[in-house]
DNA sequence: CGGAATATTATGTGCAGACATATATAAATC
DNA sequence: GATTTATATATGTCTGCACATAATATTCCG
């Protein structure tokens, strides 16, 4: 290789990917190693670390010290999703955007939930089921548990103006959550909500969501039939 | 702030993130530009711009130069799904994998995975249909359409030894590809291939693969009752 | 006053060198 | 021969510096 330099991490990038592709490098090989590289191509090893790492983060690379870098026998797809404020979701598509509360009240979570947030028995936490409408259309369906003691504030709140979903989003700071996503068949009480048939595969997100100071709410998002969540490109 | 310096990368990240979890820097606050924040923490510049960097990606941060970082107003919450072939996600269960080649014929496809895949009219494909059961009880049915223009070797294989999904994964050097997560209501001729009843809600992962030769396969994954897709976090 | 040219500034990237860390392999010891 | 220890090496990270780039702020000029 003699050709011209290869100085930027994307172009970096680019030529190991190339390579991969046109199996120049097959899975499971050893490729050189960050200075030989950087010889090669006439760049610094920072930058050739760089192209490589999120290669390795991509899943295409495998990398492992002193023993090297090698192309990953079973790529594992890595898909990314954005999930953003269901208002900005539905505005983005051009439709007029609506909520309304359907249920609040302060109780203990059914054991399922209690499971999942980890909170103990006797424990009260405001739930909160919230339609939201696309064009005046069901859209999603929300079934949400608070809890108080991370969100104290949550009480005062009557999510008349603003939706429980951006309330939190914009008021609580959140360090982690687990999204699961999975399909559930419509019961009746699903049904009504989102007025479709009985029995229509509908698609759902669970979602917990915690900080420092403990689980701050549990949601599961019943979708109108016929959602497609798509992966960012 | 004179308390021990924060040298590295990690430390700094999650520095900034407490700090926007314990709001010292609120939603939309400009946060201290680079350089400061370095010289605060008693590390390179490149070390708090690596750290800012990854924020930046995860959502979190809005970064734009010359005019600055700040927190970002509705934070996107990044999912990141790892897709791997599927007899390695059975056997991480521990169940028995095995695949069963249903369907496997040569002829044009419909018009909807044509305007999927943006392929000819009167092209033929390699439709193949392939059911993949754990520990034999049915776990997903892989509906696929290969291009064998883009892999003319995929008429040679007859994929009773090795999955359509996992000799693809193997075989073909792909680029990129775009998933689409959905519920769909299960037919007759899914509950039969599935084992299940009729008009029950099905998770199904829709997913087109391309490279550099063009679109190389489209396929419909639709799972059994009951199945979760999990984040990695 | 309004628009164009210019300066300023924060982020984005590259480089060379250094040291840290994990780990495969070889050597030493029991 | 098995176990422990040493060493070599590839990746991981940090530093200080430089320049590139984009975007805002300012100045200049008609």
């Amino acid at each position: 290789m003699t050709g011209p330099a290869i100085r930027s991490w994307q172009a970096v990038q680019d030529e190991v990917r190339r390579r991969i592709a046109r199996r120049v490098w097959k899975p499971g090989d050893y490729i050189p190693h960050e200075a030989e590289l950087a010889r090669e191509f006439g760049c610094a090893r920072a930058t050739v670390n760089r192209a490589l790492r999120e290669l390795a983060e991509e899943g295409l690379l495998d990398r492992r010290r002193k023993a090297g870098t090698r192309v990953a026998l079973n790529p594992v797809r890595r898909a990314r999703i954005d999930i953003q404020v269901i208002r900005e979701e539905i505005e983005a598509k051009g439709a007029a955007f609506r909520h309304a509360v359907l249920v609040r009240e302060l109780r203990a979570p059914p054991p399922d939930i209690r499971d999942r947030m980890g909170t103990g028995a006797g424990q009260a936490m405001l739930h909160l089921r919230t339609l939201y409408t696309a064009d005046g259309a069901p859209y999603v369906h929300e079934d949400r548990w608070v809890n108080p003691e991370a969100v104290p504030a949550v009480l005062d709140e009557t999510f008349s103006d603003i939706s429980p979903n951006e309330w939190l989003v914009r008021e609580v700071p959140f360090e982690g959550g687990d999204f699961t996503f999975s399909a559930m068949t419509s019961t009746p009480a699903e049904a009504s909500v989102l007025s479709c048939a009985v029995g229509e595969g509908l698609f759902v997100l669970d979602r917990t969501t915690w900080s420092a100071g403990g689980v701050i709410t549990s949601v599961r998002l019943v979708f109108h039939p016929g959602y497609r969540m798509q992966t960012e490109m």
